[in-house]
DNA sequence: ATTGCTGCAAACTCTTTGCAAGTTC
DNA sequence: GAACTTGCAAAGAGTTTGCAGCAAT
């Protein structure tokens, strides 16, 4: 629940940063700002700007969603879930995740037996670009 | 040589291309733009901010660099090499290329038996975010 | 001569900041 | 009541745009 969500990380729980969870459970597809307060202000209209980037910032810091960018275009918002890796369309400029555990499995072991000379790897993270081939815009 | 790429891409000829493309040679390091505006303010002091966004664009639109982005901050540029990844660290905003042919091979091999449902791959690039454990800071 | 490019400055977009007033614990 | 959070509005950074004049072909 997001109220121990918030608390486990030793933030007050406010009608604010609930929103904010709320909207980024809600939107599925890597939400800008903007995108985030539009939904937001459906519910609860006079939420500030500022206050919705403070909010993310926060919740980036404390490691409770992600940054997402692309090579074009603003900041997107990636609640936490599994190690996934991102499918980008340059076109239609649509993100989708892609969880492969076989894929980060093969990857992990390339890595811990090949190694990077003067680099220690914390995160591995594919994107792949290309188009997508379905109908259904999302 | 630069003036040949430039016909070959149908742009014509100006000292404010050569001295993007100069500098784009000479800043290894995914220069944003401010550092190649600085650079070529060097030797070409009354170049428009305006002018290099602009080269730089339409350097991207024939593909003759491209962009780099992290989840972080501004804009960055890319020399178009061959195809590799990136190396990044968080903490120090340092990004390097990392080129790795086996890998590549690996990747390649393991989509193609794979395949991805309702999405063509065009390009499969890794970011490797982590430390870099050498003391040169770049 | 024609087409394309540059410089300039103003405008724009997205994001951040400062602070007084209000909430949460 | 102490510490934190919000709303607001203004400022900031980085980038884009419009257009008159200039340069390249």
């Amino acid at each position: 629940m997001n109220r121990e969500l918030l608390k486990k990380h030793g933030l007050k729980i406010t009608p604010q940063r609930l929103a904010v969870l709320d909207a980024m459970n809600n939107l599925h597809d890597h939400p800008m700002a903007e995108c985030i307060i539009e939904f937001i202000r459906k519910n609860h209209p006079n939420i500030a700007t500022g206050t919705v980037y403070k909010t993310l910032d926060t919740f980036v810091e404390k490691v409770i969603i992600k940054r997402v960018k692309t090579d074009r275009d603003v900041m997107r918002y990636d609640a936490i879930t599994s190690h996934h890796h991102h499918l980008y369309c340059m076109e239609s400029d649509r993100i989708e995740d892609y969880v492969d555990e076989e894929l980060n499995k093969i990857l992990n072991e390339y890595f811990i037996n090949k190694g990077i000379p003067n680099f220690q790897i914390e995160e591995i993270k594919l994107q792949l670009s290309g188009k997508f081939t379905d109908t259904t815009q999302k």
